[in-house]
DNA sequence: ATGACTTGGGTGCCAAGA
């Protein structure tokens, strides 16, 4: 089963984008950040024609996340528990069933938190805290899970090209990554670095200044695997030529194949 | 050191992104 996370910066403007991706890719499961839609406004039919069920946990003008897959999607959750006040519109969870079993799925988008330090700052890792509390409580089911989306964080300065760019960034504070590592730390693999060592791989490239075209990026979309789910995997991978496309998004997809 | 792109809506500029 092949499970993708991608910010895709509005499903408006990449509509043709993200037909062609999946078209390409054929994802058995997607996780998606940055909807930028209400759920009413979500186009589910682009994704119902090529055979997916849809959820969405959107809002007006910013954030939204979704999730999508060719199988079921049940018992789907919207909304990081902890702060019920809290109305940005970053986490939807659903389990999907293959051939081999369940994995419960959940989409994130971790606040930027720029500038730092402010509120801003101060949500993100009070949104990291109730992170870490949901991820204890995913490993303590003992089940196949997996967290995957925009992370808004930096884990290593190998992870970007001009880390001392980032020095003072709400991305690479060293506060923003001990909270990173402390929910990896619970147990969880971080599935791309299980497969690949070194510097060179990134998931976001700056609209701004020929980021892209000069390879300064920065690798901030990650998933994390629950032990149950680590043993399943098979195969995770960037796909980085989807930046050098007609009207991309500033963030590429990641992806495992997990034998579920 | 600073500039610069892109998005959606609060519209012909603004906030937010990272």
């Amino acid at each position: 089963m092949k499970i993708a996370s991608f910010n895709i910066n509005g499903i408006k403007a990449r509509i043709n984008a993200l037909a062609d991706w999946l078209d390409e890719a054929q994802p058995d499961v997607a996780v998606l950040q940055e909807i930028k839609s209400v759920d009413e406004a979500f186009p589910s039919e682009i994704f119902e024609d090529r055979g997916y069920n849809v959820a969405t946990h959107g809002q007006k003008s910013f954030n939204g996340v979704a999730i999508i897959a060719k199988c079921p999607l049940e018992d789907i959750v919207r909304g990081l528990p902890g702060d019920d006040a809290d109305e940005q519109a970053r986490w939807i969870e659903a389990t999907v069933t293959g051939d081999h079993g369940a994995i419960r799925v959940c989409g994130l988008y971790l606040p930027n938190g720029n500038p730092a330090p402010g509120p801003k700052y101060d949500y993100k890792l009070g949104w990291m805290a109730r992170l870490e509390a949901r991820a204890r409580a995913l490993l303590a089911e003992e089940m196949p899970a997996l967290m995957a989306g925009d992370y808004n964080i930096i884990p290593q300065p190998e992870d970007a090209a001009r880390p001392e760019a980032w020095a003072e960034d709400a991305l690479f504070l060293p506060q923003s990554r001990a909270a990173f590592h402390r929910v990896l730390n619970l147990g969880f693999t971080e599935a791309f670095r299980a497969r690949h060592a070194g510097p060179g791989h990134y998931s976001f490239w700056d609209y701004q200044a020929g980021a892209w075209q000069k390879n300064n990026g920065i690798r901030i979309d990650h998933i994390l695997l629950t032990p149950q789910a680590a043993d399943l995997m098979q195969d995770c991978r960037i796909d980085r030529d989807i930046r050098g496309r007609e009207k991309p998004s500033d963030h590429v997809p990641i992806w495992v194949d997990l034998a579920v």
